[in-house]
DNA sequence: ATATCATTTCAGTAACTACTGAAAGGACAC
DNA sequence: GTGTCCTTTCAGTAGTTACTGAAATGATAT
């Protein structure tokens, strides 16, 4: 709850709006814990992107009650990822953020960042072991040992789906900005 | 490395197969780190994956360098998310633990229980809120208001996303057992 | 130049999560 | 019953991450 919701000088309307509003970003704080993403940082997310109206520092400070280095701090991350922009007000020296407002397109802005970060070292580390255990490097006979045969069975699996996995993430995200929607729907369709 | 190997009692192949693991487990478990399941949990999962084989409490405790209390629960933690399962060696009294090897099943039984822990909340959450701010709460006139409006239009926008998402899951889900990988053929044709 | 307003940085601290090790709790054998 | 072997639990602690608030930095106006 708000200073001017406290003072009572909002109209019904306007809290029960922030109400609703309060409710999605609380949930989707939550959610983005469990995400990898800290909850301070999903919640000014939502509170950008369900307000769909600029905010400045200061707003984001008394809504969600945080100090102004943790919203700096976050707001600042949040650019990083690219999923809230900066914005300056003609004549306003304060800066103002702004969510994009395509969800798809936020999405695969992640997934793209994720897939970077995270699934290409896994790969990268699946094609180095299982080098590490072929015939060239072990000789024939010792590669041949059950346990080795194992391990490479498991790579190869873990390789394979990892594959598979990345493609369809960059058909996502290299069809974002085109109507994300439509792949969607074809891909439905196919199952 | 293990105790056999620091006392050199480990023939070169077997030496090789376990720094292979090890560099396996190790990425692993920092991929696990941000996706939400903790880094040891992971390093334990990966362990009875890459190695093919049961491993018991003593085994993980050792390879990981990590307290018997630890690896109970973590042990524990993994069974309950149903990615590993207990076994009983006839004769032995100590309890192994196995992999499940279908990274696919593996991948939908995550999946299915990340969407109804994190996602289905969250529809909830959505649908609760556009009820809040609907012309039957709120009034025609109030509900016409800009604020609300744009509200209500992101709303509906996540709504969508999570809703498709959600069907592609399910479909991901059901179609686990009976070879996932033609499902993920067919998705990839359509394209 | 100086004043004003906004933003960033960061040392210190609070809050939280993960981990240990020892004690308690089974399960089976004798 | 007692002893042995293994597993689980949990209080205490270590380690990590998130946050604050104040000082430093920057940016614009006068």
């Amino acid at each position: 709850m708000t200073m001017l919701a406290a003072r009572g000088l909002m109209t019904d309307t306007e809290q029960k709006l922030i109400t609703a509003q309060d409710l999605f970003i609380r949930r989707w704080g939550e959610m983005g814990a469990t995400w990898g993403i800290n909850r301070t940082q999903a919640e000014i997310h939502a509170l950008c992107y369900i307000t769909a109206q600029p905010v400045c520092t200061d707003d984001v400070m008394e809504r969600l009650n945080i100090s102004r280095g943790n919203a700096s701090m976050s707001l600042r991350a949040l650019c990083d990822w690219g999923i809230i922009r900066r914005l300056h007000k003609r004549g306003e020296r304060r800066e103002y953020f702004e969510s994009l407002s395509d969800v798809w397109e936020m999405f695969s802005i992640i997934a793209a960042e994720r897939k970077r970060r995270e699934m290409d070292p896994v790969l990268e580390t699946i094609r180095q072991c299982r080098q590490m255990l072929d015939e060239a490097s072990l000789g024939k006979a010792a590669a041949r040992q059950e346990a080795v045969q194992l391990t490479r069975q498991r790579l190869a699996g873990m390789e394979e789906f990892m594959e598979v996995t990345n493609k369809i993430f960059q058909q996502f995200i290299g069809n974002a900005k085109s109507g994300l929607t439509n792949v969607v729907k074809v891909l439905l369709k196919a199952f």
